[in-house]
DNA sequence: AGATAGTCTACTTACCCGATAGAGTAAATA
DNA sequence: TATTTACTCTATCGGGTAAGTAGACTATCT
């Protein structure tokens, strides 16, 4: 399950990504416009802050700004930032392996090579997926829909 | 993140993939066997029961015992059964779709295109990987393991 | 009958998610 | 430089759920 905060940040950073690149957005209005709840807002914002994929502005007419090209900032980085790796077991991680206690004989468990293979699928997308791909995305949906 | 239900349930039913199907095996044979704490194990061989996967023997010579074939018992049933839908978002769900109350414009929000992509190459991995399936990518893993 | 082995319900424990509160700090502008 | 604007940070809380345990019960075999 995709958790709440990065559900709320992909969709902050999508409308970031939408913008003026040099023209902030407060929080309360990213949270009034994509409907989260403000305060949880802040936090979201403020690791991804800390994580170097937004910038921020203080004072009046402040507030945050990608502080990379949408082109950079992929969907995996921000997934693993708020729900840990994408392996459904630890043992089938690449970027955070941990072995498994239970597990007798080590290379040949069949839960491993089956989640490793759900893993590496999944990385596939999210590591390929970036905003500015998923804006494009979102754009071609939106013609398809009001075309019916 | 596969719950250890799902992990644990995966492993038993592979041992039992292994052995003559007609020949039960014991819940504190296979807690040992699998390093499962045999009172939990215990609870996910009863659902799997109820869930018409295994059958059961009561009494002496009893255990438990695949109710279907090998080749008819896949992983997206099981990893559903117990940690429900593979979608990381209820809203890119096929068997259980449920719409999210913050988007605005349903078809194209950026969160539920990609993350139906996951589940789609989720689905396709889980659904089409059966025991039997998985037994031999098990046992060709074993070979090329010792190999070396 | 007695031993064996599954069935079922009810806990307990610990952890974590989603959300909120409030005091603090930095920047802009009048 | 005083004031306003907005982000920064720490703490906390309620509720839910995952993982595991206990124990009484029931069915089957010898």
């Amino acid at each position: 399950m995709l958790s709440k905060k990065a559900k709320y940040a992909i969709k902050a950073l999508l409308a970031l990504a939408d913008r003026d690149p040099d023209e902030p957005m407060r929080i309360a209005d990213l949270a009034r416009r994509e409907q989260i709840p403000p305060k949880f807002l802040e936090l979201i914002l403020l690791g991804l802050r800390n994580q170097g994929i937004l910038r921020s502005r203080k004072g009046k007419g402040g507030g945050y700004l990608l502080a990379r090209d949408p082109k950079d900032i992929h969907l995996g980085e921000i997934v693993r930032m708020f729900d840990g790796p994408l392996a459904p077991v630890p043992c089938a991680s690449q970027t955070a392996y941990v072995p498994c206690a239970d597990c007798r004989s080590e290379a040949v468990c069949g839960v491993r090579l089956a989640m490793k293979e759900v893993r590496d699928a999944t990385a596939k997308i999210l590591d390929g997926t970036s905003l500015d791909s998923l804006r494009g995305q979102v754009a071609r949906a939106s013609l398809l829909d009001q075309a019916r």
